[in-house]
DNA sequence: TGCGTATTTAAGCAAACACTTAACTAACTG
DNA sequence: CAGTTAGTTAAGTGTTTGCTTAAATACGCA
């Protein structure tokens, strides 16, 4: 894109435009690897699933599918998309495939996890349309 | 869907499944409210958005327009979704809209950009393919 | 070797997404 | 009022998503 600015407001700080623009662009990785595991969180069947893995290590597809009411096929695509992004592993035992989260990833996994007891206990999304 | 399992492993954990299923079903609100704000977060523009208002409070559309070097409809669409989503909020100052963050969604939001820092330093996504 | 179980992969498809351009609303300004 | 600026909304479009069913692979066991 080019660089001419969108707006011709009087008061745009233009120096700091130009300041937050530079920082944006210097963590472009981070900001893109976050999204990712940020998006892959975001489908509910698969939060459920990182949630699973966090509680209990000896999920395999099977349990997983169970649990969570899915087609075995669902839920394998689903971990192959967490697979390939190194957000889980596989460890294959006969012809049994459990999965756990990767050691990496862990820290983030859990941190976003522990949002969840916050929307259990209070009644968000409660739109206020009173005076 | 039905009831009947997808395994017949005989070492399939019948309780600790049923367990989870409950644990699952019972916290449903809760996975789908913050699966929505991960799916809101997970995409790199409005990632980076939240992170600008996290960053300062005045930010108008055209800033958020001239700083990601996205049209003004593109953000005023992601401004909308997260709108609605109530996790900012609009302030208008005559022809200008404000957008902040709002203060029951900070706390949940401040806490996915603090992981920003991690992948900043790390050179995480290198696979280890040695010995 | 042949059958059953566990899982993955492939193909197909409806729905959602993220953008684009164009039209519209709203506010200020001479 | 007419013209400009800031922003939203609508319509259209190519791409991605998340599932489905069917086929393929891998392992275990009699």
């Amino acid at each position: 894109m080019n660089t001419i600015p969108n707006c011709i407001r009087i008061n745009a700080n233009q120096e700091k435009i130009g300041q937050f623009t530079e920082t944006i662009t210097r963590s472009q990785i981070a900001f893109g690897r976050l999204a990712q595991i940020l998006d892959l969180a975001g489908n509910e069947n698969r939060l459920k699933i990182i949630y699973l893995l966090r509680e209990e290590r000896n999920l395999c597809v099977c349990d997983l599918s169970d649990i969570l009411g899915m087609t075995i096929p669902a839920v394998s695509q689903h971990l192959r998309k967490l697979r390939d992004a190194q957000l889980i592993e596989a460890r294959k035992v006969g012809q049994t495939v459990f999965y756990s989260l990767r050691l990496e990833s862990a820290g983030v996994l859990r941190a976003l996890l522990e949002h969840l007891e916050a929307f259990q206990t209070e009644p968000v999304l409660i739109a206020y349309s009173g005076p």
